[in-house]
DNA sequence: AATTCTAGCAACCGCACGTAC
DNA sequence: TGTACGTGCGGTTGCTAGAAT
């Protein structure tokens, strides 16, 4: 498949883009900059030999000058994304080889969707390449009933993670007691001492979670709603039945393994006592403990059935790493340099939003006579 | 051959951070 | 301390070629 758009590759021009190298008569819904329409869309090779001509002069940054300096009527942030994606020096282009994959998909079992973080273990890709890789990816996967991560990177990813907050719980434990002797709650009101004991008290983090394996919290993401859009109602029905009889046969030998994670809500007291959550279990408690499993505020689950690890939130991130206090600010955007990995958050989104609702209707497992009929209608 | 649908890609948008003033 | 600006990042959207029907 070939890219769209973009003509700069090989000169050619598109419909709205004609004659004006640098983009007077192109498309203009950009904000003015100084009484200039700013152009958006594709870039033209004109525009890139403007950009690469800049940037040899002036180097890399200070975007918003290019306009003033090189006439180029574009704002400063579309050239920084066409410079850095497509025409500094030393990238890569193409598919990705096995060994880029296969580091991808360990690289985000362990941080997520650190896009950038994970271009920098790819000399010569872009965080874009790999962001667009892995959505196709999960898609893909997703359609064809496949777990994201293979077993073994499951496995690495939890022990990676496990270790990753060991260590910030030694440290937090360590800072705590310094803190303490300092302090001798000096300033620090109680409360906040409660409401950490509390959260320790009432969740253990993930790893210490009884009966889940690894590869039973990784399938497909060990999402709740998973399961709803494991068929997509959006996917063509010819499409979807060729790919159901797969799926149906598929599911006829892994079904007991996949399922091994749901089998633990067959009892929903059990379910509860198996995450150590207060029981008897209320399905209401979402509303009645809002405190307790987040509203589900700023779910990561994306439409895609990925979790976006980029931006955990607030409750998320008290309840996967108890021992560790965040400030509001240290919460937003870029979180700790130990990130949690998205399979803990997997199941910390599982625990926050836990299903509703009668077991059957969101927890399909074999034993559950609906299942078929789920997938198949 | 025409139409529909999907995959892949490029680019945009909004938000957050860091820094200078 | 507050604000503006520049930059980086992640999520989303729109477009097109090619496959499927």
């Amino acid at each position: 498949m070939s890219h769209a758009g973009s003509e700069s590759e090989d000169g050619m021009l598109s419909n709205n883009q004609t004659e004006s190298p640098l983009g007077e008569e192109g498309n203009y819904g950009g904000s003015a900059n100084g009484g200039v329409a700013l152009k958006k869309g594709p870039w033209t090779s004109a525009e890139d030999a403007v950009l690469i001509e800049y940037v040899k002069k002036h180097g890399e940054g200070n975007w918003n000058a290019v306009q003033k300096h090189s006439g180029l009527f574009r704002c400063g942030k579309s050239c920084r994304l066409r410079w850095a994606n497509h025409l500094r020096p030393n990238l890569k282009k193409g598919a990705f080889t096995q060994e880029e994959e296969q580091l991808i998909i360990q690289l985000h079992a362990t941080m997520g969707n650190k896009w950038a973080q994970m271009a920098a273990h790819l000399p010569g890709r872009t965080d874009n390449e790999i962001k667009n890789y892995w959505n196709t990816r999960i898609k893909r996967r997703q359609r064809a009933g496949l777990p994201l991560y293979p077993p073994e990177v499951s496995l690495q990813a939890m022990q990676e993670s496990q270790r990753c907050l060991n260590i910030d719980r030694i440290e937090s434990e360590h800072k705590s007691q310094h803190d303490t002797l300092l302090s001798k709650n000096y300033g620090i009101p109680n409360i906040m001492f409660d409401n950490l004991k509390a959260s320790q008290s009432i969740l253990p983090y993930v790893p210490e979670l009884r009966d889940i394996t690894a590869s039973s919290m990784l399938m497909k993401g060990v999402s709740s709603s998973q399961y709803g859009s494991f068929m997509s109602p959006i996917m063509h029905r010819q499409k979807r039945l060729r790919e159901e009889t797969t799926l149906l046969s598929s599911f006829s030998g892994g079904m007991k393994n996949e399922f091994h994670l749901f089998d633990q809500f067959q009892d929903v007291n059990k379910a509860a006592q198996s995450f150590e959550l207060p029981f008897p279990f209320d399905p209401d408690s979402t509303t009645k403990n809002p405190e307790f499993f987040g509203e589900n505020q700023g779910s990561h689950t994306l439409a895609n059935g990925n979790f976006s690890a980029s931006k955990p939130t607030a409750e998320a991130v008290k309840l996967e790493l108890p021992s560790l206090q965040y400030s509001e600010t240290d919460l937003g955007g870029r979180g700790p340099s130990c990130s949690p990995s998205p399979l803990i958050e997997s199941v910390d989104t599982f625990i926050q939003s836990p299903p509703t609702g009668t077991v059957e209707s969101v927890c399909p497992s074999p034993r559950n006579s609906g299942l078929l009929d789920a997938f198949t209608s």
